[in-house]
DNA sequence: CCTACTCTTGTACACTGTACAAGAGCGCCG
DNA sequence: CGGCGCTCTTGTACAGTGTACAAGAGTAGG
């Protein structure tokens, strides 16, 4: 079905001859997005894209640029709500809320967490806002020059660390093969060369990031994710107290 | 330069033709680390990879099958020492040591990083003594059970993550333009928009994870590493603590 | 009405991962 | 010693990829 070529003529031609310009930049990232939840990163592909947009590629290349600034721009789309995370009283709640609020927008679409883990410095796809909020929160907490944006970064990279590796699924075509290998992995090991290891539970192992079978949109870790927060701040905070000992705490 | 075809007869026939064996699973993956390095991971391709040993695609294929395999391959032999790091009298400190460890490794072979942010999962590439050694210490800090767990997984998302993000840079080629892409992007902010990130120094945008333009590789961030493993550590403690009052803190 | 601009059509190129039949070279067993 | 069988490599093929670019449709403004 669907030969060679995109066939765009079909459904779209009638229309498109008289108005030309039902495609643009919001309509594309949309598509993209869509595929991208679809098929999973693997499976998008630009000319994907544009066909399922009944277009040819170039068309959504002249919108958009290239692969890369396309997926940019799915990102920009899905992140773009983390940012108006409403500040809190506190900065750690603010914080907290910014963390909540990041996870819960890449679990509406896990396909596109990959992206942020590695590609983040390369991506212009992160919205300032949430950059800014982060600042703002962190700043509140009394950080300061050198040492804000190194308690930044320590927020930013566990944040989005964890949760691309929480939403990260093995590639779906071969999901049933890589669950047998890992449970095997699982089951296998030597006690004497991994004395800890091998003494854990299957359930236990099944949750563990790197021997995991069971990825983390069908079981969501809620309580690791909320002690990861919990460490970050109580981690912060305590930095902070010992870095400047008298002045601002949290609240006035 | 060289042909379409791979060419491989010109250093190899002679060779060849009387021991068919100097192929071998190590050489290939060391072949490959090898292109990871020079090229990064973008240049990287079983073709390339092939054509480095004077070889067929398939003949690569035969040792190590698909390219996810390979690269697990590569992972696991980047990572392979990390899980030796000699285990402190404390705990806490065998952590420490796991971390600087893990990112010394990848600060080796940075072009690698990127495949421990997101295909952590799906990679069968992070050896199993590097987990182990985690848990172990993780254990002797008194975690158990379902908690154990969860600081294993809130220990090794935010290293990755954090590290990943770190060595992470922008494609080589395109470096240049990126660099003024990014430069802009920090200057033309919005006070009204973005009233923190306009006040921040230049300096500290250079650093910024979303907002950088100079790689993890050029400038390290050595001291916003070193924070992240002691917020991380000190979270964990005080986490350890309120859930289990008196039991086993550090050393004996 | 014609020019200028925005957007789309086709087509092309170089390259990718992966499969597969066929064949070399070697060790082992009879 | 001869041949079977295994390990490994050669070629070749296929379907699909990102990206560039000339050419053309269609609309808006002067």
């Amino acid at each position: 079905m669907s030969g060679r070529k995109p066939t765009p003529l079909s459904k779209r031609s009638a229309k498109a001859a008289t108005r030309r310009s039902d495609l643009s930049r919001a309509r594309v990232v949309e598509a993209a997005l869509e595929l991208v939840d679809r098929e999973s990163l693997a499976g998008f592909s630009v000319r994907r894209l544009a066909s399922s947009l009944g277009v040819y590629p170039a068309a959504v290349y002249w919108h958009l640029g290239r692969r890369n600034e396309i997926l940019a721009a799915v990102v920009d789309h899905v992140l773009k709500d983390v940012g108006q995370a409403r500040a809190a009283d506190s900065w750690e709640e603010s914080l907290r809320r910014i963390c909540f609020a990041y996870r819960a927008a890449l679990q509406r679409h896990p396909n596109v967490a990959p992206l942020l883990g590695a590609d983040l410095t390369s991506n212009l796809g992160v919205p300032l806002d949430f950059v800014e909020s982060v600042f703002a929160a962190l700043r509140r907490g009394g950080f300061e020059g050198e040492r804000l944006v190194e308690a930044y970064n320590v927020f930013v990279g566990a944040l989005a660390g964890f949760v691309t590796l929480e939403l990260s699924d093995p590639p779906a075509e071969e999901r049933a093969a890589w669950t047998e290998m890992q449970k095997a992995r699982g089951a296998d090991l030597d006690p004497r060369a991994f004395p800890t290891l091998s003494g854990l539970t299957a359930d236990q192992i099944r949750r563990a990031f790197v021997l995991r079978w069971t990825g983390g949109r069908a079981q969501p870790l809620d309580s690791a994710f909320a002690l990861l927060c919990e460490a970050l701040l109580a981690g912060l905070q305590r930095l902070d107290q010992s870095s400047r000992p008298g002045s601002k705490r949290s609240g006035p």
